[in-house]
DNA sequence: GTCTATACAGAGATAGAC
DNA sequence: GTCTATCTCTGTATAGAC
């Protein structure tokens, strides 16, 4: 059976079918053969609208980055709170999480993902940077970070925040990540040059 | 035409092979028919000795990390160097050469290998964070170093040196590397808590 | 234990008709 | 825009030779 849509319509039904398997059975597990029985569409149709399996991966962390990067605009943009600790609530809240659900999260990275995780690393750092570029300015401007290579010292929290936040490449257990946190926002603080303890209170939310 | 080779004989000529063809054409291009034509053995007989191309890879990147770790040994125990010095070249040594090929490295990584980048740092992490807490303990012990979390700050340097000499999750110009290796340097002295400056020769080779 | 040969299911991707 | 048919490749599973 043959129906015809508008183009924009069909690409988007072929995204979020796809989003969902992906997130939950895995992108390597995910054949295009699932993707086109819940869509209802013929292999040609997918290969009309996206050149390749990989495609349809890239546009949909394109979206997944770029919900986080929001949140992470909002929070940054919020001058009562201390710019540090917005710095680091921006981190954490870029996370992907799916309309808040923890679960789909986990199954994420459960499963054997390598270009997906590579994929959304780029992106992120891609997106992330700028904001944070603007964040380090502020503190600088501030007098309350000193650091010689602010881009290259951005980059590195955001890699190490996201290898803590969002990545399976640790294998670590759940007891180990107090841990990590706290040596994650000691190193920040260390490389970014705040007098020490000034994330003091957000520690202790990990103790 | 049938030729037996005693097991072991066999399997390392499919592990040369394989690295190769990984190596100059990526993995993910390469077929396990490719190899197969090269060592010129039946598709069963590589099915023997490895349950799939996946396990090939893991093999080779076993060689190829304790490879790395090994030149790393030999310079932390040499005393004569200072010891950030012989940290920071070992982090360096370590990073894939292929028998002092840059060019082979460099295909390595141009080349759409997420499984192989990803399986790499797993790999390489499990392999190098004990060498380096040993070397970040006798620094402490000889009062270099001050840090409240060793074993996660050296999880954060062999991350941040991978990203930087092995890695191609970032696209930089080859002009940006001075200011990356630099940064690095920064950030890494300010983890350990050394005294700033201590790298400073180390920091001239790449002014 | 080691190897060949081959057939086959299911994956991603393409070509061309409508 | 959509479809069907077809291609190549991975990986499984044979049956059997030495």
């Amino acid at each position: 059976m043959k129906t015809v849509k508008e183009g924009e319509v069909r690409r988007q039904e072929i995204l979020m079918v796809a989003r969902e398997l992906f997130v939950t059975k895995g992108y390597e597990q995910t054949t295009v053969n699932d993707i086109l029985k819940i869509v209802d569409i013929a292999k040609g149709t997918f290969y009309y609208y996206f050149n390749s399996k990989e495609e349809v991966l890239a546009a949909i962390i394109l979206d997944i980055v770029e919900e986080g990067a929001k949140r992470a605009e909002q929070i940054l943009k919020d001058k009562s709170v201390p710019l540090i600790n917005r710095i680091m609530m921006a981190i954490m809240a870029q996370s992907p999480e799916f309309e808040g659900s923890e679960e789909i999260r986990d199954e994420m990275h459960k499963v054997d993902n390598a270009k997906l995780e590579q994929l959304y690393t780029r992106t992120m750092l891609k997106r992330m940077t700028p904001l944070l570029e603007v964040a380090v300015a502020e503190g600088v401007a501030a007098d309350l970070f000193h650091l010689d290579y602010p881009r290259e010292t951005i980059e590195s929290i955001l890699l190490l925040g996201h290898m803590l936040f969002d990545c399976n490449i640790m294998d670590w257990e759940m007891t180990e990540y107090p841990a990590k946190i706290k040596g994650f926002l000691a190193n920040m603080e260390r490389m970014l040059g705040t007098r020490a303890g000034e994330l003091k209170d957000f520690l202790q939310m990990f103790a």
